[in-house]
DNA sequence: GTCTATATTGTGATAGAC
DNA sequence: GTCTATCACAATATAGAC
């Protein structure tokens, strides 16, 4: 019986996530990942069989990194504006130095829809335990009345979108410029913060 | 020298852009695009000789039906707050109706972000415009001092988001059930322009 | 476990008849 | 202008030597 070679593998791994992330299953090569690799192409059906198999395994991993974190990052113990600003701080903190995962899982994540199902499955999250802790504040009189699920897209909303438009943002507002862009973005997290507790507080 | 049928162009192009729009330039087939145009494939390539042109024409056409559609809801005549609200209601209608473009339009864009500069050079698209509008109001006091880029993207991402996320959105909030996620965004739009209008207004 | 060589299928594109 | 037949190559996948 042979077995696999752990670090073969892990560097199989991150090679494919290095090219799938930014050119997405069908515009991915097997070739390529092998290059990136350092590797033979053949090794990579050796360890994983399938294109769509190695697929898998990276794309796994990528969603798992970006959706969960929502739910964690609501469940320390302060107040509900320092939630807001530390989630919003963090999440965009985390997509900057993942410039491309949110493209990434929300093309395929359309392509094929039956995945998230599945996926969501697998992972112990409850956006009840999210949604709880607005309706709490809420019932406090901490913050207006709100439906929880808007809010928490409007949040996301915020932080993710410009990266996901980024290209069309940055040729409409920034004349392609990259460092302006960056500039932009690190300001968006006062910005960002502040338009939502002015949004929710009470006056 | 022979001259190319308007009408069987038009059925081409219809049919690509239902193709394309779902499954993106590399995911799609010129097999599948002929079938659905109830044509021949090489027909395909009398009219638009490669895959790219045929692309190229079919992502202008989307591009530039959503993008200037956001500057133009911005020059009517009316308070900045009917504006917001007129322009979200809009916004996620057309989405409504065109529920792939977004996605179309951000993955293509992030892998060819070259296409989007010279695209935007085509159209007369000055996002200077609405900026002013936007500087005016606060200078007037009608609205807080606010980056007016940051408002934009802001009203922006609350719309357009849930599409983008809308597999993964409906996994997590809504049991996978279609018509739940319907009423939940027909809801949104009131949701979200109430939620600029807190954000932004002067107490 | 890793490589070279090769099989096999898919797909964009062209030639040529009508 | 539209079709059938075919080319040429790209890409996934497998066989087999080491």
């Amino acid at each position: 019986m042979t077995s696999k070679d752990k670090n073969t593998e892990l560097k199989i791994l991150k090679a494919a996530k290095e090219v799938f992330i930014v050119k997405g299953l069908e515009g991915s090569r097997m070739q390529e990942i092998a290059d990136t690799a350092g590797i033979n192409k053949s090794l990579l059906h050796y360890y994983f069989r399938t294109k769509d198999n190695l697929f898998d395994a990276v794309f796994k991993d990528a969603f798992f990194s970006m959706i969960p974190r929502i739910a964690k990052m609501f469940e320390s113990d302060i107040s509900i504006f320092n939630k807001i600003e530390i989630f919003v701080n963090d999440y965009i903190d985390m997509i900057v130095q993942n410039q491309y995962l949110p493209n990434f899982i929300f093309h395929e994540t359309n392509r094929n829809p039956e995945k998230v199902v599945f996926l969501l499955k697998d992972v112990g999250l409850n956006p009840m335990l999210i949604i709880d802790i607005f309706n709490e504040e809420i019932k406090k009189g901490n913050i207006k009345p709100i439906d929880p699920k808007q809010l928490i897209i409007n949040i996301v909303s915020m932080c993710v979108f410009p990266f996901v438009a980024k290209p069309v943002m940055k040729g409409l507002f920034f004349n392609n410029n990259e460092k302006e862009f960056k500039i932009f973005i690190e300001e968006r997290k006062k910005q960002v913060t502040n338009f939502i507790i002015n949004a929710i507080s009470i006056k």
